[in-house]
DNA sequence: CATGAATGAGGTTTCATTCAT
DNA sequence: TATGAATGAAACCTCATTCAT
């Protein structure tokens, strides 16, 4: 009884959902998103209750997935640096791949149109990063910033990193190292 | 000789429409904005003759007011860490003033309904910040980077800020100064 | 399986277009043929794209309805004179039954709005009658006249004479025969 | 006191009118019409109250036109035959040379926007003519038609034929010469 | 009187959502 | 549950007309 509703109708929607915000902006209609995902225009709403609801989804997914290709390979034993520009490389990398998903991120962020509950579950799968800046500013390795801000300030340098790829294909490998350098470097205690 | 296109009115126009689109998201109705500015539905289309015409406009606009309020005061005699401090501070206090403007700018900016022309004269008027850049870095001061990325990353970083300090007030000015310092930090050369 | 397009409404919407046209002319909202045909106003536009998608099936569907008025009882076999004056008849009968439908269809084709395409398919049921013209003109039982010319100044004589019958109800039957004589005693040979 | 308005103006926006109504249709926006006539927008509106008002006029100013091309040689003492056919030759050689102003009287003619005054006022120009049908029926020259309906009719054939030679223009003279025929034989008694 | 900005009622069309099938 | 037709509230924009200058 846990879900009778078709678990792939639904991933086709979020999928469509992705492709056509990230084509056409967040203010693309629901019946291109369902034409997209091969579902009647109808089949949407049974599966969100509402366009906002699907983009909070939507959201959440996308977040997750970052999540797990972050977290896979996190190098735990390995010093701080290396665990963040793991991080770093593996975002970018994630981007590089999926640049419909990375493109529709940012909208969703400025949407507002995001729940607190979204944001709040969307940040929840890096508490290890998290974990592992605190630390290191513990033990002096990094200069002493709010969690939150550092998070927040790393993000805003991945996003502009990215994009700048985006634009910059053929230097894009030096873009990503160049960007994680500005950022450690800035961070560096001393 | 019939009534002159008035200024205030458009400038009415163009201060009711950042208002409403801070608030309400790029989406909101024309008909908000003529309301708030205290005119006529209609009247909106006669100073601009689409919505997306108006968008362009207030972004430019926008620019315009942030680059004076840069500008005004650039101490172009004094050496490069300086002069991109007062770039840092100008901007950040610019945007606590208007948090609405601010908003609006990033708004737009992700929109896709910005026109090569407004982007290119929005940009227009901060050359001469990129010229210190470029002294900075020809002159072994600044770590070598491309100024265009040079640009994306600081305004990105800019902006993170900007939002961290508008969500803690109460930290603002130690997170206005922590900001820039990550950003210097890591631009050092070395 | 959802409801099915309703031809039902399909036709309501032409009906009621018919009527508002015919009384409004042919700028009538399109809000105001929804409401007499008994639909929603997006209705409408489930069933025509467009208002002129909606005139131009509009109009096919009037040139149809007058073929099968004027085909049904061709009298195949008879002379070319009965023949003519069946067409004469059948339309103009049809005409002082259908007086919205027959005043729409003039509005429609001075409108300039309609498509190549929708006058091409109207004019194609008439082929028999051009047939008859044809056969008459190279037996010498018709003057030489250019097909189409014939074709247009019948059309214009018959237009003349149904606005004169609307115009003139107790003469009409009169006015009818009227017409067809001077049509047919201009085209005899000699 | 006579006219305080500058009939060169006036003359303008008439001028205007038909070759904008002629382009774009009667639902072309006064703007255009004042544009066209180098025109403030308002001053359409001292010179004709309304839209419908600098419709009416049109209408009466080019009848009064075609009145004045084809009354102005009118062989009075010539016999039926030569008078009618002056005034066939006579309107189609006008609709040439004046291919805008015969395009905007149909659409007039069918705008329904015409009031009854502007219908008797454009008519009435005419009269010598049905002077010239009714003697002709009288002497027995004419078949025995009510005289409006032969107005009709023949105003019909010149329409059909006017625009029939737009068509075709290397054969126009032949289609003129035609179309008269057609209406000539179809008059004639007997 | 001339001008053209100002007005606001509509006009067509879109779209999230509902609901009959 | 799936479908897609049906709905009707907007949305953006046009335009005849008014009125301040």
């Amino acid at each position: 009884m846990a879900r009778p509703l078709s678990d792939e109708k639904r991933r086709a929607i979020l999928n469509a959902a992705a492709e056509v915000f990230a084509e056409r902006g967040i203010g693309a209609p629901t019946a291109a998103i369902s034409k997209v995902a091969g579902v009647a225009e109808g089949s949407l709403f049974t599966y969100f209750a509402t366009k906002d609801d699907l983009m909070n989804a939507l959201y959440r997914e996308i977040k997750h997935e970052v999540a797990e290709s972050l977290m896979l390979k996190f190098p735990r034993e390995q010093d701080v640096r290396i665990r963040m520009l793991h991080v770093w490389d593996a975002y970018v990398h994630w981007a590089t791949r999926h640049p419909h998903r990375s493109k529709v991120l940012r909208q969703l962020q400025v949407s507002g149109r995001l729940t607190k509950e979204s944001e709040t579950a969307g940040a929840a799968p890096f508490v290890e990063v998290m974990e592992t800046a605190k630390e290191a500013i513990a033990s002096g390795a990094l200069r002493d910033v709010p969690l939150d801000f550092l998070a927040s300030m790393m993000d805003a340098q991945m996003e502009a990193t990215i994009s700048f790829m985006a634009a910059h294909p053929k230097a894009a490998g030096r873009y990503r190292a160049l960007g994680f350098e500005l950022l450690w470097n800035g961070l560096n205690a001393q």
